[in-house]
DNA sequence: AACTGCGCAATGCTGCCGCAATGTTCATCC
DNA sequence: GGATGAACATTGCGGCAGCATTGCGCAGTT
């Protein structure tokens, strides 16, 4: 049944995780995040509502629809209420499932990008993107990686040593002046774009990244 | 039966608006906030799907339940992709009525748009199907998770291991340059029909899906 | 049984990045 | 304060990792 789910599901686009058992689901869950959840209450090792409460009491709000034999209205009440955000009832209609998926996958994107300022610059950290009044700059990855550390602590001193790690990894052994290089080009780029930033080398120390004006 | 059900959550401690016909329950909704709306599809001025579509185009994310007599499959789908968020068919349990308006509350909805754009493409996300101009393009189905990715963010970077996630799943180990090849398939198919979008590689991080004059 | 979608591998190519050479700035010493 | 040397800045270049493209064969669908 539930291969044939799959298969079905999969004929409409959808990329799908499948777990034979309770335990299977709940390392699923744990270990990527997936747009819903569909689950039956009847598994090998357990009731599909004890997944559920620990989703949620982990804070996890994964939309859930949840598949049983049972169709009474009790059961449907202690579905919804123990966190299920949709129940359906066997034998039920796949066009039906689709589209109650289909409402559910409908939700907010709980992920909020985290975003540092500095000037004009906007560091998009979780998607690794730079944009300049709102319009995207394109950077080398060792390049992002020395903004990203100097933005982290704008206007204040970064040691060299730190932005070495920060930029290649501890145990990448550069024998060249290979930092200097990248920050002579972004340093380049910054000044070509109106960044509204500059980097300040100091002599014997590390750099600092200033808002000019 | 309106009175009669305002009466019953009123003991479940809801506030109630009630409105008497369809323009009725425009105004109220457009007056004011609400948690969640319950509608019926048959109300003397029309059908209350109208009102669920007319909330969703001005991008009106509250949650919606609609009723309705007739249960019948095709009208639950048809509901639920003009987008009410869950569909009771008469005659109902009030039990699970309550049950089911409790879940939708808790849940924080905001609708992602139906209809994706960028350049000329349009991207129903409901019917997962691209048109280009208002001609239908057919994609095959990893394809097609791709453009809808990149399309989720079009102008922005969408990062590689992010994409990777959206086309292949988790137990899906894939270990060549599949994701590369559909790329590449996908920007020849958009670039002999006149999309209006182009895609661009970031060496090291991923792709963005680019507008195109 | 024909067909299409898809993963895979081979091939070519782009451009990032490390390196070194050269120029420039700054602190220190007399 | 000018000479001096060390640290930093900039630029060109070559190697190579990562990306683009294409053909092929298998599997699943019609």
């Amino acid at each position: 049944m539930a291969q044939a789910l799959r298969a079905a599901l999969r004929r409409h686009d959808m990329v799908i995780d499948l777990a034979a058992s309770l335990l299977e689901a709940g390392d699923l869950v744990a270990a990527k995040s997936h747009d819903a959840i569909l689950i039956d209450r009847q598994l090998p090792d357990g009731d599909g509502l004890t997944l559920v409460r620990s989703l949620r009491a982990a804070n996890n709000m994964t939309p859930v629809l949840v598949l049983t034999a049972r169709g009474e209205t009790a059961d449907k009440v202690d579905g919804l209420d123990k966190g299920a955000d949709d129940y359906l009832a066997k034998p039920f209609d796949f066009e039906e499932l689709l589209a109650r998926l289909r409402a559910l996958m409908r939700r907010p994107i709980s992920m909020r990008p985290q975003i540092i300022r500095a000037g004009h610059l906007a560091l998009d950290l979780g998607h690794r993107e730079v944009s300049i009044r709102d319009a995207p700059l394109i950077l080398p990855r060792r390049e992002l990686l020395v903004l990203e550390a100097l933005m982290r602590r704008t206007g204040r001193m970064v040691q060299r040593a730190s932005l070495m790690e920060a930029v290649f990894g501890i145990d990448d052994e550069i024998q060249s002046n290979a930092l200097d290089t990248h920050v002579s080009r972004l340093r380049r780029k910054l000044s070509a774009a109106d960044s509204g930033v500059a980097i300040d080398g100091v002599r014997g120390v590390g750099y600092v990244l200033r808002e000019t004006a």
